[in-house]
DNA sequence: GCATGTCAAGTTGTG
DNA sequence: CACAACTTGACATGC
């Protein structure tokens, strides 16, 4: 069985987010800003309930929520503290609710905190910008029981070999929640899964496949020798396999394949996945509707029932 | 109202 | 050397 995974929003689901920018919020005295960043952070909680209820009704598995849940959680001057907002136990009261729903319901939830969040920086400052960061995403993981709080490698400042070695060492001063939830996944420009996987392996550090990443750009392993590796790693842990696809924008041929369309290709889909248990977030701009386009190609030109 | 420009953060590659 | 690409809609602003 395919479980599918829904990234962060809908396109046709009545599920709104809400955001605030950094310079409208310091406008604002701190006991305004503070009712005015708590109203939101309880009305994402909310909404968040909704998205849980909507996926579980299209018959989808996994569901990533978006990393401004909070928004501004971790900015320098806009930042705050969860306790600080008047709506504070609601909002913890909310998560909880969404945590017991998605376990009744069997739907796996994740985070994917974005490009900023490096670990393995050589600078100082990014390394602790980046913890703060990984800190929060994994206090809302704990507080709605989410899984995975997937990132990856980022640069390589002239040395893979080096940054691995960084990364492993500030791995093991990550406080246990961090570590508990924390995931690597190969990226398109420097990381691929061959690079990563001794790592990951050492420390038993599941290693999401993102196949697009992977055509990108691309290691000695072909798809089913990357596939068979990243899914042992998951089950070796006991854990369901986490892949993720997309579709270029554009063409395979295009200069830049790297953009996401709006739906799968169906030729796209590896067909060694075909007869795999595993849990694949869909990365399309169509979202929901692009899940839906899948399982129907899938069920048309191969007669899997996902 | 509606169109438009903006958004915290890092790194790489291109022009 | 500066800047776009990663991704992306919601919001504030300005007409």
């Amino acid at each position: 069985m395919i479980r599918f995974g829904l990234c962060c929003i809908f396109h046709d689901h009545p599920v709104k987010f809400r955001h605030i920018n950094a310079a409208n919020a310091a406008k604002l005295p701190e006991a305004e800003r503070l009712c005015k960043l708590s109203s939101i952070c309880l009305d994402n909680s909310f909404e968040l309930e909704k998205a849980l209820l909507t996926v579980e009704s299209l018959e989808i598995g996994a569901f990533r929520i978006l990393s401004q849940i909070l928004p501004l959680y971790t900015h320098p001057q806009a930042g705050y503290k969860l306790e600080a907002l008047p709506d504070a136990p609601e909002i913890v009261n909310n998560f909880a609710k969404i945590r017991e729903f998605h376990e009744e319901h069997d739907i796996r939830l994740s985070f994917h905190p974005d490009q900023f969040i490096i670990l393995a920086s050589p600078d100082e400052q990014v390394f602790e910008n980046s913890l703060r960061e990984l800190e929060y995403q994994c206090m809302v993981a704990d507080l709605t029981g989410a899984e995975n709080v997937n990132i990856h490698m980022g640069g390589t400042y002239g040395s893979k070999a080096d940054t691995i070695k960084r990364f492993e060492a500030r791995f093991s001063e990550l406080p246990e929640s961090v570590r508990r939830h924390l995931t690597l996944e190969n990226d398109d420009i420097s990381y691929t899964v061959e690079d990563l996987y001794p790592l990951c392996s050492k420390l038993d550090i599941p290693l999401v496949y993102d196949v697009h990443h992977h055509r990108c750009n691309p290691d000695s392993l072909s798809i089913p020798q990357a596939t068979e590796l990243c899914g042992g790693l998951w089950r070796k842990l006991g854990r369901e396999p986490y892949f993720h696809i997309s579709s270029p924008k554009a063409s395979w041929q295009a200069k830049n394949p790297r953009p996401h369309a709006d739906y799968i290709d169906i030729k796209d889909f590896p067909e060694c996945w075909l007869c795999m248990n595993f849990t694949l977030d869909v990365e399309a701009k169509a979202k929901e509707s692009a899940i839906i386009q899948l399982r129907e190609d899938l069920q048309q030109k191969f007669g899997i029932k996902a």
